[in-house]
RNA sequence: GCCGGAGUGGCGGAAUUGGUAGACGCGGCGGAUUCAAAAUCCGCUUUUCGCAAGGAAGUGUGGGUUCGAGUCCCUCCUCCGGUACCA
């Protein structure tokens, strides 16, 4: 097949020039830009620049990618595509932009490799990257290259240590409701011994060590945040996740629950992905409850939303693991119970959620008072009751709980009705809002009502209070893994200290055997010589999570060569925005897939607000504005999958097309936010509109003679480019017709409104529109053409760049800094419009008419057409609409 | 179950605040060019009735509001994503 047109030559030639002039180098305050950068030409900046020299920032941030031994897949470079359109935008808009790329390459599967074939996670990692950069490159991207950050390398994650030990010297504050240095932290009078301090003080931290029920993973040798198990199953892998008691690194992201929560309002998020978060946050309002346990000195806190059901709550459940079973259980249940907490251990989570709705539980011989009603109820324990959540306790309320109910049928347990539903609903089982019967003083009383009379009530009397709680969990934060940043932290006689900042960054140690240690250790174990200190002090052994690195990778960027700080502070002011105000606070725009929805952009989010907290950044959030492409499934409408064989390899439709083609039609295929499916023969389409542009400026002639130079000295590709002339019918200083000039300002209105809403695919189309139009004009005039590569210069850069060279010369400023086209109103306006006449809202004829006609005219023309008069005809006209400009509807009767 | 999002030609998808449904592209059909093909260019292409002019129907289903509904309101159905014993 003959190539629409070269390029191959074109795009790899305008690739070295780009990297050659560093065209894309964005700059920080107080950098001196060389005088023949074309930033520096454009806006007429010279030497060392000032934070107010500086044009207004934009920071446009790709999600950037876990280098795999696959490659690039189709997915990956919609956002990246997306995100250089704007990047390009910005620019000849006059913006500063930041677009920066790097890679987050700490991750299990170089790990498991390097299990199975000895090769260190390192070199697989390097060779991935390199594969990764070669592909990326090839597609034309405006990224500052200079930029570049990698989360293993040690500069980087240098870093990462770094501000984890700002979370390990730091507690949060409750009367100020911020993290504050670890100092501020007052310890009480009463805790004496220097150990106990300690521990009060270690037991406070951001970072702490608990002992406590983990998500083991056998079959990954490694524990698991409750984010990355799916349905019992490790999210990567999907091997069985038993739960498991270990003592672990945990980070205090409970205590930034609130936050988290109310930070959503402030950002530009879809409201998808923030209820998402929501969910995940888990708020719910409602009060703790204190039972007292009959005959016995104790006493079971629950947390319930329902307090105004009290009076209906026939009985108590704990869960299995919870801390008074042992105590509470009579002797005669002492066997059932225990064998009961053993078969409930066994079960993995993944069993528990298969036996889902089949309850289980045993009485533990034991009795609590309901504190409202002074009844004696039984204690059971059930393992729909989950350890993890509120108290680990429930008062059960089976005439208004699914869960209790089931679970009284099967145990013969009492139901007793506290909420009349509203007429026609059955009340047992009813659990919305009603009203409250058998219920004493609550009697009569709405729902809502009743709730907060109960609370009052629990409260006076000392018997519970108002309580809020959430679902999320604290960050369970070391993995017992090799190929992760290490812990900056040592043990000594069983207490654990921070290794100081000047000794950062603590690197991994050599080994040869990445696996666990035959006892169960984590594979960093076998390093001894690195383990064990001269002081006597052990190494911890964990590494950080694969999210650590991508927590604040955002802000490397910035600075990513300082060797000082993690970043300069008026850098960050800059591109952060808090100086400017107009600018967005944070990060302008970030594009990325929707599996990070919890996992990544909540702990982001997270390690942000300590450091805002510990004046590090100067924004409360990191991320202003964000949104998730859509996934691109394969031709077979499937997801792509390698199993599935439907997978499409960037570098074959490259090959085929260009880099120019394929970002075009990933942005034409459909709205960015949208899942579609690929379709190659889609691709051709873009790849003939390309070569309709080419040949729009591009001598036919000329292009022959170039062929044929090329095919005999083929290396000298790129020098025969010269041969090209410029197609005759593009003239410079004529001067355009009035429809050439509408054609060109309708463009340019509609792809700028486009851009501004991240419609690519209509301001596609709308290029195609005026492409369409001139390809019939007997002349061009050069301008309206080069303004038109500055339309279609973000979204091809590689043929926009090199045609504009050809119409402009390349002497001058190149696309990338051109200014963006501004539409003229005044050239669109029409003399006539053409309007529909609707006779009672049907389509009936079309008259045009003057535009400043009055509605006395559009009335008259709209009777006088023939074909309305036949709908009409014998009718009496009762009322017209005439809607200027837009249509004239005739109601008849 | 609950929470999001989406249902428009053969296909991907367009359609500012309710105002000409189907832009643009793919595919298909026809033509020009060619010895022929590829490539390119031009025309047609929602369905249906009709030789035609023209008519009728039509945006998942059923109803409603309106001069007028793909768009707003209610009902139901299907698909996709998230989540699930969270008290």
């Amino acid at each position: 097949m003959r190539k629409q047109y070269p390029f191959d030559v074109i795009e790899s030639k305008r690739q070295r020039l780009w990297d050659e002039q560093t065209a894309f180098r964005a700059w920080n305050p107080q950098e001196t830009i060389p005088a023949d950068h074309p930033f520096a030409k454009r806006h007429g900046l010279t030497g060392k620049t000032s934070l107010a020299d500086l044009p207004p920032k934009y920071y446009i941030l790709d999600m950037f990618p876990y280098p795999s031994g696959s490659g690039l897949h189709v997915g990956h470079p919609e956002g990246y595509t997306a995100t250089d359109i704007l990047a390009r935008y910005k620019r000849a808009r006059g913006f500063n932009v930041l677009h920066p790329m790097g890679w987050d390459a700490f991750g299990l599967p170089a790990e498991q490799y390097a299990i199975k074939t000895g090769q260190h996670p390192r070199t697989t990692t390097e060779a991935n990257v390199t594969n990764f950069k070669r592909q990326i490159k090839s597609l034309g991207f405006s990224y500052d290259w200079s930029r570049e950050i990698d989360t293993t390398d040690p500069d980087y994650f240098r870093w990462t240590q770094w501000i984890f030990l700002k979370l390990y010297h730091s507690w949060y504050n409750p009367e100020t409701g911020r993290a504050e240095p670890i100092e501020t932290l007052s310890i009480p009078n009463e805790v004496r011994e220097e150990e106990e301090r300690a521990s009060y003080r270690d037991e406070r931290r951001l970072a702490y060590v608990a002992e406590a029920p983990v998500n083991w993973c056998p079959e990954l040798g490694t524990v698991l945040a409750n984010e990355e198990v799916v349905e019992g199953k490790s999210e990567i892998g999907g091997f069985p996740v038993l739960r498991k008691p270990m003592r672990q690194w945990m980070l205090r992201i409970t205590a930034f629950a609130d936050k988290l929560l109310q930070g959503l309002e402030e950002i530009q998020w879809s409201e998808s992905l923030k209820e998402m978060q929501r969910n995940w946050i888990g708020r719910s309002e409602g009060a703790e409850v204190h039972f007292q346990v009959a005959d016995k000195d104790a006493c079971i806190t629950v947390f319930t939303t329902r307090p105004d059901t009290l009076f209906g709550a026939t009985y108590m459940v704990l869960s299995p693991e919870h801390d008074l079973v042992l105590a509470l259980t009579s002797e005669e249940q002492q066997k059932a119970v225990s064998a009961y907490q053993d078969y409930a251990a066994r079960k993995s989570d993944l069993e528990r959620t298969e036996l889902g709705k089949n309850k289980t539980g045993v009485f533990i011989g034991a009795h609590a008072i309901n504190p409202v009603n002074g009844e004696r109820i039984p204690i059971w324990i059930a393992d729909y009751v989950l350890a993890t959540y509120g108290t680990g306790a429930i008062m059960a309320v089976p005439a208004h709980d699914a869960r209790d109910l089931e679970f009284a049928e099967k145990f013969n347990l009492p139901v007793l009705k506290v909420v009349q539903a509203p007429q026609g609903q059955d009340s047992i089982g009813f659990v919305g809002d009603g009203v409250s019967v058998n219920s004493d003083f609550l009697n009569e009383l709405p729902t809502a009502e009743a709730r907060q009379k109960m609370i009052c009530w629990l409260e006076e009397h000392q018997k519970g209070s108002r309580q809020v709680n959430f679902k999320l969990r604290d960050w369970l934060f070391s993995r017992q893994r090799f190929w992760g940043e290490p812990f900056p932290i040592l043990w000594k006689k069983g207490r654990h200290h921070s290794v100081g900042e000047h000794e950062l960054p603590v690197l991994l140690p050599e080994l040869s055997d990445f696996k666990p240690t035959s006892d169960g250790e984590p594979p960093l174990a076998r390093a001894s010589d690195w383990v064990n200190m001269k002081d006597g002090s052990l190494r911890e052994t964990n590494t950080m999570p694969q999210w650590a690195g991508s927590c604040w990778y955002y802000l490397r960027y910035l600075d990513a060569h300082n060797k000082e700080k993690f970043c300069d502070r008026e850098t960050e002011t800059y591109w952060m925005g808090s100086g400017q105000p107009d600018a967005n606070p944070g990060v302008d725009l970030y594009v990325g897939g929707t599996e990070h929805a919890v996992l990544h952009l909540l702990y982001a989010r997270f390690w942000h607000k300590v450091l805002f907290d510990l004046d590090l950044t100067s924004t409360p959030e990191p991320f202003f504005k964000l949104v998730n492409q859509g996934l691109i499934m394969g031709e077979d409408g499937q997801k792509m999958s390698k199993s599935r064989g439907n997978v499409v390899n960037p570098d074959d439709i490259v090959a085929h097309y260009g880099a120019d083609a394929f970002r075009l039609y990933e942005m034409f295929m459909g709205p960015l936010e949208m899942s579609k499916p690929w379709n190659t023969k889609g691709v051709e389409g873009v790849y003939r509109f390309l070569g309709r542009v080419w040949r729009l400026i591009v001598d036919e002639e000329s292009e022959l003679e170039y062929a044929q130079k090329t095919a005999v000295e083929n290396e000298n590709a790129e020098q025969q480019l010269a041969v090209l002339r410029l197609n005759g019918s593009v003239q410079s200083g004529l001067k355009p017709t009035s429809e050439q000039l509408k054609s060109l300002h309708t463009c340019i209105q509609k792809v700028t409104e486009d851009l501004q809403h991240m419609r690519f695919n209509t301001a596609i189309s709308a290029m195609m529109v005026f492409v369409n139009d001139a390809t019939n004009w007997e002349t061009r005039p050069k301008e309206c053409m080069k303004t038109f590569l500055l339309l279609l210069h973000p979204f091809a850069p590689h043929l926009a760049e090199e045609l504009h060279g050809m119409l402009a010369g390349e002497t001058e400023s190149i696309i990338a800094y051109e200014p963006w086209p501004i539409h003229d109103p005044k050239l669109l306006v029409e003399d006539s419009i053409e309007i529909p006449v609707q006779v009672n809202g049907k389509l009936r004829d079309r008259v045009t008419i003057p535009c400043d006609s009055k509605r006395e005219l559009i009335e008259a023309l709209a009777l006088e057409s023939t074909k309305v008069k036949t709908f009409i005809d014998g009718k009496s006209v009762k009322k017209m609409i005439v809607v200027p400009g837009k249509l004239v509807n005739i109601v008849v009767k």
